[in-house]
DNA sequence: AAAGTTCTTGACCGATCAGTCAAGCACGCA
DNA sequence: TGCGTGCTTGACTGATCGGTCAAGAACTTT
């Protein structure tokens, strides 16, 4: 099959991914990428069909390169509610260490990508839902083991509490990525999230 | 002072405000927006000094318009609870409108905007700040009221769950309008916020 | 070593971008 | 009536946009 694939098409994808979760898809220009790694714009069309296929191909990435988180934080092994704890913890570390790398506060690149293409783009709209479900199933197993053993009533509506609880989620991390600031995320995303889950916080700042 | 200014400004507020509120800041040229209002380039920059100061204007109109709803909505004649109940949904009525109006969710406009332009336009960044904050010291009010009236604890910490409420609120709006559906936000606003009030829902579907 | 495939390169395209400018026009005021 | 100011107009700029292309280099296979 003659010569066998650099990772030219991994740089671009890294790349993409960095600048776009920086500032935004529409104000990163395929030359802007193509500088940044290193690579000559033929290069990039001969890899993708186009930008928006970039950064389709972008999402799906940081949703590989994420789940092997996913799947520890949610391991059955783990009671139900110390995995929405950990989730917290994790999501605090994360944004804390993209701060450090990239100078600011970035979010979550899906939402943040979502939001801006998802009425132009409809292959974007439709790899947001994809990893939205997938994450958000995350959630309802966890509220389902909660339900299981008691921790939660047996008539929960489990799809629609993931749901607020994802969108909750999403709210505090787009909050952060606007303001610049962790310091509202890593003191009232604790409490709300027990306060939708009908938990009392021991710490006693939430309802 | 010569002619009087005729409305051309408010045009092109209102035009852009809407093209950018649909796609994205980015993806709306100064030539889109000049064709929309049926007004030439020059007399856009005769107005405005760039697309930048365009932007933070029809924030600013876009809080202007809906500020006297916010003042009815959370008048102290209304029970606290009441208030946030009327709040959800005026939501859901504003975006129905906007939906059969420009053809598809559209959420919140200064969160799309502010998720896209905070990390590259300073002055959007701090117009989102100022809009958010005035929006946050309606809720604080009525948490306070909340408080009063004890069905709060006296402990709350009320900044604090103004911005969960808040975060609550424009995630659910996001998710809207990355899926373009009103499904969820009708079906799962409620019982989320009461969850984060700590107030068991009488239909039941909340925790 | 020749053929075949994959990847790279750099020049190139028309369209569009945000923004400029000088001239003209319409109105209020004197 | 005529002057001054504010608004409009349309042509214009240089830069940049996403995307194309033909030719060549690098490597595998035969």
């Amino acid at each position: 099959m003659g010569r066998p694939s650099p990772d030219t098409k991994q740089i671009l994808i890294d790349t993409a991914l960095a600048l776009i979760w920086m500032s935004s898809y529409g104000s990163v220009s395929v030359d802007d990428i193509c500088k940044a790694a290193g690579v000559k714009k033929g290069s990039f069309y001969h890899f993708f069909p186009s930008k928006v296929d970039l950064a389709v191909a972008a999402m799906e990435h940081s949703y590989h390169e994420v789940k092997p988180l996913y799947d520890t934080i949610f391991s059955p092994d783990t009671p139900p509610l110390r995995r929405f704890e950990r989730m917290m913890e994790v999501v605090v570390e994360k944004q804390t260490e993209t701060l450090e790398k990239y100078g600011r506060v970035c979010g979550c690149s899906d939402t943040s990508l979502g939001c801006e293409m998802a009425g132009l783009e409809e292959r974007i709209r439709v790899k947001f839902e994809e990893l939205a479900n997938r994450k958000k199933r995350y959630y309802e197993n966890a509220l389902r083991d909660m339900v299981a053993e008691g921790s939660l009533p047996p008539d929960t509506d489990v799809k629609a509490k993931a749901h607020e609880i994802f969108a909750y989620l999403l709210g505090q991390m787009t909050l952060a990525r606007i303001q610049n600031d962790l310091g509202l995320l890593k003191r009232d995303l604790r409490p709300g999230l027990l306060g939708l889950l009908g938990i009392q916080d021991k710490a006693g700042s939430a309802s």
